[in-house]
DNA sequence: CCCTGATTCGC
DNA sequence: GCGAATCAGG
Protein backbone atom coordinates (compact mmCIF):
# COMPACT_ATOMS: atom_id res chain seq x y z
CA UNK A 1 0.00 0.00 0.00
CA UNK A 2 1.20 3.18 -0.92
CA UNK A 3 0.55 5.78 1.90
CA UNK A 4 0.63 8.83 0.43
CA UNK A 5 -1.67 12.13 1.41
CA UNK A 6 -4.60 11.30 -0.20
CA UNK A 7 -5.03 7.51 0.87
CA UNK A 8 -3.86 8.52 4.49
CA UNK A 9 -6.56 11.04 4.65
CA UNK A 10 -9.32 8.13 3.03
CA UNK A 11 -7.93 6.47 6.13
CA UNK A 12 -7.96 9.06 8.41
CA UNK A 13 -11.76 9.80 7.04
CA UNK A 14 -13.24 6.84 7.39
CA UNK A 15 -11.81 5.70 10.32
CA UNK A 16 -13.29 9.06 11.74
CA UNK A 17 -16.93 7.30 10.59
CA UNK A 18 -16.28 4.76 12.90
CA UNK A 19 -15.90 2.12 10.59
CA UNK A 20 -13.81 -1.21 11.62
CA UNK A 21 -10.37 -1.84 10.71
CA UNK A 22 -11.98 -4.60 8.64
CA UNK A 23 -14.57 -2.55 6.75
CA UNK A 24 -12.07 -0.03 6.06
CA UNK A 25 -9.91 -2.53 4.60
CA UNK A 26 -12.22 -3.51 2.28
CA UNK A 27 -12.97 0.01 1.19
CA UNK A 28 -9.40 0.77 0.70
CA UNK A 29 -8.85 -2.72 -0.79
CA UNK A 30 -5.75 -3.50 1.96
CA UNK A 31 -6.49 -5.81 4.40
CA UNK A 32 -7.49 -4.99 8.00
CA UNK A 33 -4.06 -5.59 9.24
CA UNK A 34 -2.65 -3.28 7.09
CA UNK A 35 -5.21 -0.92 8.70
CA UNK A 36 -4.73 -0.90 12.44
CA UNK A 37 -1.20 -1.08 11.98
CA UNK A 38 -1.09 2.32 9.54
CA UNK A 39 -4.07 3.57 12.27
CA UNK A 40 -1.55 2.88 15.35
CA UNK A 41 1.48 4.76 13.64
CA UNK A 42 -0.71 7.57 12.51
CA UNK A 43 -1.61 7.47 16.15
CA UNK A 44 -5.44 7.51 15.62
CA UNK A 45 -7.20 7.36 18.49
CA UNK A 46 -7.89 3.45 19.48
CA UNK A 47 -10.84 1.76 19.09
CA UNK A 48 -12.48 -0.35 22.11
CA UNK A 49 -10.60 -3.20 21.71
CA UNK A 50 -12.54 -6.14 22.84
CA UNK A 51 -10.16 -7.83 24.37
CA UNK A 52 -8.83 -7.14 27.77
CA UNK A 53 -5.10 -5.81 27.76
CA UNK A 54 -4.61 -4.95 31.41
CA UNK A 55 -3.59 -8.65 32.72
CA UNK A 56 -0.78 -9.13 29.68
CA UNK A 57 2.30 -7.40 30.63
CA UNK A 58 4.00 -7.11 27.25
CA UNK A 59 7.16 -5.01 29.38
CA UNK A 60 7.57 -7.37 31.90
CA UNK A 61 7.80 -10.79 29.87
CA UNK A 62 10.34 -10.39 27.23
CA UNK A 63 9.64 -13.09 25.51
CA UNK A 64 11.63 -14.95 23.14
CA UNK A 65 11.23 -13.69 19.72
CA UNK A 66 12.41 -16.75 17.41
CA UNK A 67 10.53 -20.05 17.73
CA UNK A 68 6.81 -19.78 17.23
CA UNK A 69 5.94 -22.96 18.26
CA UNK A 70 1.96 -23.49 17.65
CA UNK A 71 0.68 -25.27 20.68
CA UNK A 72 -1.27 -28.38 19.17
CA UNK A 73 -3.76 -30.29 20.62
CA UNK A 74 -1.58 -33.60 20.89
CA UNK A 75 -0.04 -32.09 23.69
CA UNK A 76 -3.33 -32.04 25.73
CA UNK A 77 -3.98 -34.95 28.14
CA UNK A 78 -6.48 -37.03 26.89
CA UNK A 79 -9.65 -37.40 28.89
CA UNK A 80 -10.04 -40.85 30.89
CA UNK A 81 -12.72 -42.66 29.69
CA UNK A 82 -15.89 -42.45 31.96
CA UNK A 83 -16.55 -46.25 33.57
CA UNK A 84 -20.36 -47.33 33.08
CA UNK A 85 -22.35 -46.25 35.72
CA UNK A 86 -23.68 -48.87 37.76
CA UNK A 87 -27.39 -50.37 37.39
CA UNK A 88 -29.23 -49.76 40.59
CA UNK A 89 -32.20 -51.96 40.70
CA UNK A 90 -34.62 -50.50 42.94
CA UNK A 91 -38.57 -52.06 44.51
CA UNK A 92 -41.31 -50.72 42.62
CA UNK A 93 -42.95 -48.68 45.29
CA UNK A 94 -45.31 -50.39 47.16
CA UNK A 95 -49.16 -49.13 46.02
CA UNK A 96 -48.45 -46.45 44.03
CA UNK A 97 -46.90 -47.50 41.19
CA UNK A 98 -47.73 -51.59 41.09
CA UNK A 99 -50.80 -52.31 39.18
CA UNK A 100 -53.52 -53.31 41.81
CA UNK A 101 -53.54 -56.78 42.00
CA UNK A 102 -56.64 -58.85 41.16
CA UNK A 103 -57.95 -59.02 43.97
CA UNK A 104 -59.16 -62.77 44.90
CA UNK A 105 -61.30 -63.42 48.00
CA UNK A 106 -60.04 -66.47 49.38
CA UNK A 107 -62.37 -68.70 50.99
CA UNK A 108 -60.93 -68.36 54.53
CA UNK A 109 -61.58 -64.84 54.93
CA UNK A 110 -60.95 -65.72 58.54
CA UNK A 111 -56.88 -64.73 58.10
CA UNK A 112 -57.52 -61.17 58.99
CA UNK A 113 -54.23 -60.92 60.94
CA UNK A 114 -51.45 -58.58 59.75
CA UNK A 115 -48.43 -59.61 59.25
CA UNK A 116 -45.87 -59.38 63.00
CA UNK A 117 -42.80 -57.61 62.67
CA UNK A 118 -40.17 -59.94 61.95
CA UNK A 119 -42.45 -62.67 60.59
CA UNK A 120 -41.18 -63.95 57.01
CA UNK A 121 -44.42 -62.61 54.68
CA UNK A 122 -45.12 -61.25 52.26
CA UNK A 123 -46.53 -57.45 52.47
CA UNK A 124 -47.82 -56.89 48.58
CA UNK A 125 -51.11 -55.02 49.46
CA UNK A 126 -54.72 -56.04 48.68
CA UNK A 127 -57.24 -54.55 48.37
CA UNK A 128 -57.97 -50.48 48.80
CA UNK A 129 -56.03 -49.26 52.35
CA UNK A 130 -58.39 -47.78 54.84
CA UNK A 131 -61.21 -50.26 53.83
CA UNK A 132 -62.53 -52.59 55.93
CA UNK A 133 -61.16 -55.71 53.56
CA UNK A 134 -57.80 -54.07 53.44
CA UNK A 135 -55.00 -56.94 53.69
CA UNK A 136 -51.62 -57.54 52.90
CA UNK A 137 -50.81 -60.93 51.04
CA UNK A 138 -49.11 -62.72 53.93
CA UNK A 139 -47.84 -65.46 51.86
CA UNK A 140 -44.31 -66.76 52.58
CA UNK A 141 -41.60 -64.19 51.66
CA UNK A 142 -38.53 -65.77 49.67
CA UNK A 143 -34.69 -64.55 49.72
CA UNK A 144 -34.96 -61.66 52.86
CA UNK A 145 -37.18 -59.86 50.24
CA UNK A 146 -40.72 -58.55 51.61
CA UNK A 147 -42.90 -60.29 49.19
CA UNK A 148 -43.71 -64.04 48.20
CA UNK A 149 -42.59 -65.09 44.87
CA UNK A 150 -45.38 -64.05 43.12
CA UNK A 151 -45.62 -60.77 44.00
CA UNK A 152 -41.30 -59.93 43.92
CA UNK A 153 -42.16 -60.79 40.42
CA UNK A 154 -44.05 -57.62 40.28
CA UNK A 155 -42.45 -55.71 42.69
CA UNK A 156 -39.09 -56.30 41.17
CA UNK A 157 -38.63 -54.55 37.77
CA UNK A 158 -36.09 -55.53 35.86
CA UNK A 159 -33.45 -52.57 34.91
CA UNK A 160 -33.64 -53.17 31.61
CA UNK A 161 -37.17 -52.31 31.46
CA UNK A 162 -37.25 -49.51 33.15
CA UNK A 163 -35.10 -47.36 30.12
CA UNK A 164 -36.41 -44.40 29.33
CA UNK A 165 -34.64 -44.35 26.02
CA UNK A 166 -34.86 -46.92 22.94
CA UNK A 167 -30.86 -47.22 22.27
C1' DC B 1 -16.00 -20.28 12.51
C1' DC B 2 -17.36 -15.68 12.24
C1' DC B 3 -16.30 -11.04 14.02
C1' DT B 4 -13.43 -7.38 16.55
C1' DG B 5 -8.94 -4.45 17.67
C1' DA B 6 -3.90 -4.72 19.51
C1' DT B 7 0.67 -6.16 19.36
C1' DT B 8 4.90 -8.14 17.65
C1' DC B 9 8.63 -8.43 14.64
C1' DG B 10 10.76 -10.01 10.15
C1' DC B 11 11.26 -7.60 6.26
C1' DG C 1 7.45 2.02 7.92
C1' DC C 2 4.91 -1.80 6.62
C1' DG C 3 1.71 -5.50 7.47
C1' DA C 4 1.22 -10.65 8.11
C1' DA C 5 1.02 -13.37 11.96
C1' DT C 6 -0.69 -13.83 16.12
C1' DC C 7 -3.29 -13.01 20.18
C1' DA C 8 -7.49 -12.66 22.63
C1' DG C 9 -12.40 -11.62 23.64
C1' DG C 10 -17.32 -11.68 21.83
Amino acid sequence: MDWNSESIDRLRALWAEGLSTAEIGRRMGISKNAVVGKAHRLNLPARPSPIRREAVPRVAVPRPAAPRIPLGREALPRETPRPAAPVIRRPAPMVAAAPAPVVTPQPTAVVRSFPRAGARTCCWPIGEPGTADFRFCTAESLGGKPYCAEHAALAYVKARDRREDAA
